[in-house]
DNA sequence: GACATGCAAGATGTCTGACATCTTACATTC
DNA sequence: GAATGTAAGATGTCAGACATCTTGCATGTC
């Protein structure tokens, strides 16, 4: 694993600094000497970290003036908009929108995806649960979290929409590390295997309609689990 | 209007060949050096360029190994996608996959903003609903399509799901043009305004289910416009 | 023949020092 | 007050250099 790269520890600082609000939109943030002076790197890097921020319509920058934050509703990049989003909010409340922006994604694909998906990926699903049990059996959070998410991958891209896989995709990173936390909960793990397997079967029957409200209950029952066991103790 | 910097200059052409297929997913591209060559720039300026393709992730560099495209699935640019996507596929498949997309957004938060919705959010959806009526009967399209983006926007806001309303925000600028181009058929405009009046009132109603079910419509009927007037002619 | 080691070439990562161009504020002149 | 010029600040680009990683090939040893 390689060690992360002087240009993406300044892009990386500024835009933490960013989203903690330090440089808010429309402020302009520190120039190249600047920040060259603060990181003891070259221009030339902090040029390069500023090109990876304005790449992301995070930052634009204004010849001779300055470089300066663009609104939220301007950035490009999912994940940073999804993190500005996440500062300064209860993480209870960011806990809950999640969940119905998992929502409105997942019943959609599971919807496009019982239609489309092929007996292979319905093969590869049934492999993940079977890995979710066997790491329950053994009590194997991190082998239970990478299977549930596996199964979840799996039915976004048997919808056979690139968009929607591209939209998820920014969400996988923050619900890894959250899936983590609830799937130490014994009672949440028998929870996702029964909800999973409804899931499975209503994939098998290729109904769209079943397929989605499968989905739906998996995403009320995760609702619940996060209020009862996480949220509310 | 300032001029083109070299550095997009440089970065636009590498996406514009990577797009029409001259470097697949998983293939490399040129170096640093030819491409400073074939530019004829320097090598920072090169550097800089790629760094505004990596950080969209549809580059990715391997140290020592060369530079490489990604995945499709894997790009952060909804806006890069989009074209890459376009590329040698019928735009038919994009436009629909592109519905599909909304149908799973804009149901789901059809459904939340039912129950959460203000009186004066109800009040201004009116209003662009009166503007829609207004346009049509003036024949003025672009107002029509501002009144109609504006009035899904509303719904996203209301949902009071900050995440939707960010989320979707880099598909708006995509789905502006397109609507301007949809919303030139007059039944197109027609049936926009039937289906907005149904889901103000389902909104009226605050009955979730119903909302859900009228946005659902609305997107079907919108599936339906696009390959009668659009698309199938 | 199989394996280990070393070296060169290719590729990216970063630096220094320099000059070009644009923007803005201030001073000077009319 | 308006116009002009200048200096300072900020970004845009360049050339040349060295550092570090990767890979393939040649050579030596067993």
């Amino acid at each position: 694993m390689a060690r992360k790269s002087l240009v993406d520890e300044v892009a990386d600082e500024l835009l933490d600094r960013i989203v903690a609000g330090e440089f808010p939109p429309g402020s302009g943030v520190p120039g190249e000497l600047e920040l060259s002076a603060r990181h003891e790197v070259s221009r030339m890097t902090v040029r390069e970290a500023m090109k990876t921020l304005v790449a992301r319509r995070i930052l634009r920058v204004e010849r001779g003036r300055g470089t300066f934050v663009n609104p939220l509703n301007q950035w490009s990049s999912l994940e940073a908009v999804l993190r500005a989003a996440s500062e300064g909010q209860e993480d209870a409340a960011v806990a809950v929108q999640l969940i119905e922006l998992r929502r409105m994604l997942e019943t959609g694909a599971a919807e496009l995806a019982a239609s489309r998906i092929t007996a292979e990926e319905l093969t590869e699903m049934d492999g993940q649960l079977a890995q979710m049990r066997a790491a329950h059996e053994e009590n194997d959070v991190d082998r239970f979290v990478a299977a549930d998410l596996a199964f979840h991958d799996l039915i976004l891209h048997a919808s056979g929409n690139v968009f929607v896989a591209v939209l998820f995709e920014p969400l996988t990173r923050i619900l890894a590390s959250r899936r983590a936390q609830t799937s130490k909960v014994v009672q949440i793990q028998i929870n996702a295997i029964a909800e999973h397997a409804n899931i499975m079967d209503a994939m098998r029957s290729h109904d769209t309609e079943r397929a989605r409200l499968a989905m739906d209950r998996h995403m009320e029952q995760t609702l619940n689990d996060l209020l009862a066991y996480v949220l509310e103790p």
